[in-house]
DNA sequence: TTGTATGCGTTATCAT
DNA sequence: ATGATAACGCATACAA
């Protein structure tokens, strides 16, 4: 007969048709089904012990039979809160703040919360709007490697609390923050590459507003100071791009090449062996943050691990614990753990 | 002169603290500070031409200097939409999911939309659940690749409408769905695979649950009678579950291993070189998906395309017809692609 | 224990 | 063009 909305319980809705907007069954209706007030439906709903069994019985049969389903939006401007998280990331076609959202998502999902997921697309400019926006949404929010300017997060700050800082550290913010000391795994890569006779290492660099770019090259300059000598390849932050400066890399007559994350480096390995340069014995390569693809891939690559779902998880800790109104934990700042694997080995002279 | 949030018009708000849920600064704040009705700074945060010039640049800087952000919360109470859409997947890990992800992202922001997204994480029986929960947040929803069965769906359907299908077909269901003719990918396989001269074939078998994984064993098993002999080893959907088969699917003396997905495909693909097993002179190995890491990996995966953007795109556009009350554009089926590329080859008839 | 009434912050309807 | 004011659907002090 009719398809959806057939109310079989008490007397039918014969008032004017609703508005366009809003709900189809709301609290008001359960409560006339079942003769009782909208602010026991409530109750009920929301599992409040004061309430007498058979009452809630009969609540909760209208409720079923009527289809009724409390509105979230409502839910939200009455509590004032949302019950959602939101999650601004550059990019989400790369396997390392996947993990982060994983990360964030699996912690948040366990205390109720529900992830709102922006892409600001590697578009600092479209950063600081998105992160507001989609704050304004929910309850906190994750930046996550944000590319914006200090002075920017700065000014944005006030705007977007709560939130947490992931994977940047930005001065004179009091947000919590977790963070990876690259500098660290720079000079693991370095102190390893150096071990095996490394002594001209290419970088490709990563997106021009990437910090933790800026932060490897630095760490990278200084550690290269007479040890290697250092060639910086304009590359960027996907497979694509790693591929494409496979070749510029080589050119510079290095024996080992550093890429700005796993993405790069195995774009720039895949060309490697597909032309024919072998890896590791002519070139040694190596990545940053340990994506599951560099464990699989063959020869398995050497990278700077990052425990990425841990980010997300320490983020939610932290940003829930300032959605309870309480202090949250310290910053962490991880110490990154050079993974050696099989995409690095000694020099070879004769390049 | 004063930074942020000083109110320099209009009397100070001298109420009594407000308790503690709630906004900070409403538009009645602006409206008070500005001299003027809330209604007309509705009017002028929503940019109605119907304000006199004069008083919508008072409200403006009113606005501006109380740092006022109209509550997205409310204004979805007000205007029964939250300008979110709900997109549920079974595993956010997964490349695939991702692109389609992205697909949907990339459109519906185009639109002003923004995503709630969530995972269930391959359990069947979180996925109604999750799905109900995050469409009643949202204005619609966007079903990927679901894995309850069909008579959950259609059980679910009502709950959650408005809302799309993605790549999977579930008959007695009147939703819009986008979706993926892998039978004719099996047959592309199988016909290439023939005209190499292999007669023994593994397939890595994906998740219990997932349809498209039914779907691909019983075209391939159809498309195999009287060609080959045909293995299905258990496996999965993720890049390690590829990698600890690969010795199963070689232990049965198969010439050419075809993979659930392009994850599994990869896996074995690590596996076997890294074991001295020459791809594609002694195994061939084919996916499904075409993730981006296929094309870039060497040697490069032969893989069954999917336009997995698209498909995220296409939903979105059924979606957002339907939320304007208008008839979403017909179903499409993508006939996916055989991308031929370096792993596959002669079959080594000394296996 | 249950009901009444008000507030949550905005939009929209109706007067003016 | 602008201002009251009633929804929007729910939660919650407060009253009974």
């Amino acid at each position: 007969m009719g398809e959806v909305g057939e109310a079989a319980v008490g007397a039918a809705d014969d008032r004017a048709p609703q508005r366009g907007r809003g709900q189809t069954v709301t609290i008001r209706d359960v409560a006339k089904a079942a003769g009782v007030s909208p602010a026991t439906v409530s109750r009920v709903m929301n599992n409040q012990e004061s309430v007498a069994p058979e009452l809630a019985r009969r609540v909760q049969q209208a409720a079923v039979s009527l289809g009724y389903r409390p509105s979230a939006i409502a839910q939200g401007l009455a509590r004032g809160r949302t019950g959602l998280v939101a999650i601004t990331v550059p990019d989400l076609g790369n396997p390392m703040f996947q993990s982060v959202l994983r990360g964030v998502s699996r912690a948040a999902g366990r205390d109720g919360y529900r992830l709102l997921v922006t892409d600001s697309h590697e578009l600092p400019l479209e950063e600081p709007l998105l992160a507001q926006e989609s704050r304004l949404r929910a309850d906190g929010l994750v930046l996550c490697s944000p590319r914006s300017h200090d002075r920017e997060l700065v000014e944005l700050a006030p705007t977007i609390e709560p939130f947490v800082l992931v994977n940047r550290h930005v001065d004179g913010l009091e947000a919590p923050t977790v963070s990876v000391d690259y500098s660290s795994g720079v000079r693991a890569v370095c102190a390893h590459l150096a071990w095996l006779g490394h002594t001209r290492v290419a970088f490709l660099s990563g997106p021009r507003a990437s910090v933790s770019n800026r932060q490897r090259m630095e760490a990278l300059e200084e550690s290269a100071r007479g040890r290697f000598e250092l060639h910086i390849v304009e590359c960027g932050s996907m497979l694509e791009e790693g591929y494409e400066a496979a070749d510029r890399a080589l050119a510079t007559g290095a024996t080992a090449v550093i890429g700005y994350n796993d993405l790069v480096a195995l774009g720039a390995l895949g060309k490697m062996t597909e032309i024919g340069v072998a890896v590791p014995d002519q070139v040694s390569v190596v990545g940053f943050d340990d994506i599951p693809f560099s464990r699989y891939i063959s020869p398995r690559l050497t990278t700077v691990s990052v425990p990425q779902e841990e980010l997300g998880r320490e983020a939610w800790q932290r940003l829930a614990a300032m959605l309870r109104k309480e202090d949250p934990p310290a910053d962490v700042c991880f110490t990154p753990r050079l993974e050696v694997r099989d995409s690095t080995g000694p020099a070879d002279v004769r390049r």
